[in-house]
DNA sequence: CAGAGTCTTTAGGCATTTTTAAAATTATCC
DNA sequence: GGATAATTTTAAAAATGCCTAAAGACTCTG
């Protein structure tokens, strides 16, 4: 059920970097280096993503992106040669959803991706019915009770809160805490679970909403 | 205490855009699209500045205008679709206080709003339940104790007394302070804000108020 | 163009967080 | 219930990020 990413972009290198990291985190990429295949491909596949250079071979990124905008809502991100050339492009409203200048670092194109399926996907996920999570605060609230979280904290809990009751693995948690694929011991997380379940037991009645699933990894408790 | 930006624009990519530009410089947005229920909002939510678009459904931009202008003095920027529009609508001495023409950048838009917001809040000085700024003269007040600030320490605190308790990271902060996108080191940042915190102890008990967050970035405490 | 003030960068020391490793506990399966 | 495997705890190591101070760069002003 992995996601697929199509990259529509003309560099090879370039584009091979980013199927690279996608793969690390855990998307499926297809690239098409011809602007003029590109609706092709993405008839054929439905990606879940469009990684879109602006500056293409036979036909231009911008075209492009009002195709498919003129038959699907998919998220769209443009890759752009020029810092000057987003706000140009922003003008233009072609429905793109957001903008990355090169030269940019992988890690980063894959936190926006990331950060646009989540904001895509939230649209349907029920919120937990005690658990409210501050981004501007990295604040966690329950019964109007408050805890201050770590970065790493507040991503985990809101990994885990975007779907109270999926179960996640703990390579998948990584890999949602981190752009960059590294690697770090299973340990690590359990460690930051263990803060994390330190911290909500206090404003909680020392109640633990975290619930580990023996052999495949953490799930808040779904009520 | 943050202050709201109402944007009142049919075509919903054009107002989410701006909308997220202007929460990235800290504002709230609130945006309407449909001009006759737009009075309604604005009474509603009292915001700080209008963005209006002259082309609207239902009801015209320009009598919107003059609806706002009879009840208040809140700064109002007009967005048309045309250069030369601008010049017959400076004829028709709507009130408005500035004009945007499409396709325009969203920068640009952000640096209109905060010029406005300058001037108009020459008057009131914004306060915070200790701090006051005064934007005319550049200084900060705690127990009627009063020190100057350069400007980017002036537009630092600013920023960061508008929503007590937000964290707002190195590069927002940079960007809330810059209006083109200037790249500068993290550590510069650090640098005035090291700079903020001696002059408000200064004025203050020798108390900070400055909290930085590992990882993350700063904080005015937010008691 | 010199001087003053402001802004930016640099680099070493310090503080916090993150990660690891190892021991103690708990769960699963037969 | 005993053997095995996974999780939790603990504590200490490693990594990361922050603070400071001082120096260099820049920008006004006269």
């Amino acid at each position: 059920m992995s996601q697929t990413v199509l990259i529509v972009e003309d560099e090879t290198k370039v584009a091979e970097l980013l199927a690279d990291y996608m793969q690390q985190a855990g998307f499926e990429a297809v690239i098409v280096n011809d602007g003029a295949h590109a609706m092709h491909i993405f008839d054929r596949d439905q990606p879940s993503v469009v990684l879109l250079d602006v500056m293409l071979p036979n036909r231009d990124g911008m075209e492009i992106c009002k195709d498919i905008r003129a038959c699907s809502n998919v998220p769209i991100i443009m890759i752009t040669a020029r810092v000057e050339e987003v706000d140009r492009l922003l003008g233009l409203e072609l429905g793109a959803d957001d903008y990355v200048c090169k030269p940019f670092s992988p890690r980063e194109v894959v936190a926006r991706v990331k950060a646009i399926l989540r904001r895509s996907q939230n649209v349907n996920t029920t919120e937990h019915s005690l658990l409210k999570l501050d981004t501007t605060r990295y604040t966690a609230e329950i019964n109007s009770q408050q805890t201050e979280l770590t970065a790493i904290e507040f991503k985990l809990l809101q990994i885990l809160s975007d779907d109270p009751g999926h179960i996640y693995s703990r390579s998948k948690l990584m890999d949602s805490i981190y752009d960059d694929h590294r690697i770090v011991s299973d340990r690590t997380i359990d460690s930051h679970i263990k803060k994390l379940r330190k911290k909500l037991s206090a404003i909680n009645d020392g109640e633990d909403i975290i619930r580990s699933v023996y052999g495949v990894g953490y799930k808040l408790e779904s009520t």
